[in-house]
DNA sequence: ACCTGAACACCGTTCAAGT
DNA sequence: ACCTGAACACCGTTCAAGT
């Protein structure tokens, strides 16, 4: 028996993963504890050993999440060093398919199924680290003169919560068909943008 | 015996008041068939005769939530007539405002519970309808030369995104202290529409 | 037509016990 | 420290049966 102790010696970091793919295949109502610890092979119980209960299980794949979403931001961002505003656009973008490439674990990082403010320190940073990248763009492009002169904390609460809200509604079903038969999602995305800018470019 | 036959003559929109009860006493996580049934005080399985599953109990709520809100929108620009931009500013408000006191019921709304267009044709109906309420505003915004012109659903799908975002985040706790401490919900919603207008008034 | 009782397969969570 | 087995209270859903 050459193999490791117990069941491996990462538990935690499986049960993450087995979560993220059961929230891929299955959706979002498809995620519990019970089929988190039957598909990494382990007891009902053993993820007891590892998370709180299920809000903290879910603290932690919305923190996964996060990672990957900030990592495609900063890299459409990077990509474009230089010129502020096709940085932000192309910012927008990512944020975009991310949320139609990973619905579930979009919805699920803020679905508000992760409701209190109940600690999970790892979530805040990481989240509060890509709303400071924003915000970074964000002060570029007024810097630039693309977008207009406001605090740039409230023009990036503006500018993602446009972003937000349009692809929200969107991955609900909520937007029109008088609308969607005649624009794209990137089209509505776009038109937002440019409505906050001050010149059109 | 004076009384009804089996229990009452409406145990459905018994069911769906219970629903919203519940949604508003206890949140979201609360809800469940099994609690409603027992509320009202029928079985468990009472409910089946009037709703085909949980998403169609949920569907009906979400109804009742979305008539609640056309009242209210159509109430708030009603109030403001001929003064396009007060209307919109207003409605918006009455957006939030509903937001903001009805959460559960408004997340239950919106956060893809109701998956599928599996029909549920009252649901359909009235969010189309009040879609189109926003239009007539947004389009007496154009007309007054309040909003920029442009398609008048695009528009609509822009304004109501960003304040469908900004709200949605703000429920979630997503919004930075840095920018709670300083502004307003309202003034973070007036700076959004302030945004997409032609002219400061 | 409208409802009950009992059953089935699934949950989250706890706890004593094993290594 | 890490995991199992068994238990408890709760789900959604179905179905035969009652009035």
């Amino acid at each position: 028996m050459p193999a490791k102790k117990y069941h491996h010696g990462d538990l935690e970091n499986a049960l993450i993963q087995a979560g993220v793919d059961i929230l891929f295949q299955e959706g979002i109502e498809g995620l519990s504890l019970r089929k988190v610890a039957k598909r990494v092979g382990v007891s009902y119980a053993a993820p007891y050993a590892h998370f709180k209960d299920r809000q903290s299980l879910i603290a932690a794949i919305s923190t996964e999440g996060f990672k990957q979403l900030y990592t495609t931001l900063d890299a459409a961002a990077a990509a474009h060093a230089g010129d502020p505003k096709q940085q932000l656009v192309e910012a927008a973008w990512a944020y975009i398919q991310f949320a139609m490439q990973n619905t579930a674990i979009f919805k699920i990082m803020f679905s508000g199924v992760l409701e209190k403010e109940k600690d999970y320190p790892a979530f805040v940073e990481i989240s509060h680290k890509t709303f400071e990248r924003v915000v970074e763009i964000v002060r570029a492009c007024q810097d630039a003169g693309v977008l207009r002169s406001a605090p740039p904390e409230l023009m990036t609460v503006s500018v993602w919560g446009q972003l937000h809200g349009v692809i929200s509604l969107a991955l609900e079903g909520q937007i029109s068909h008088t609308v969607l038969d005649r624009f794209t999602i990137r089209e509505i995305v776009s038109f937002g943008i440019e409505q906050m800018s001050l010149s059109k470019t």
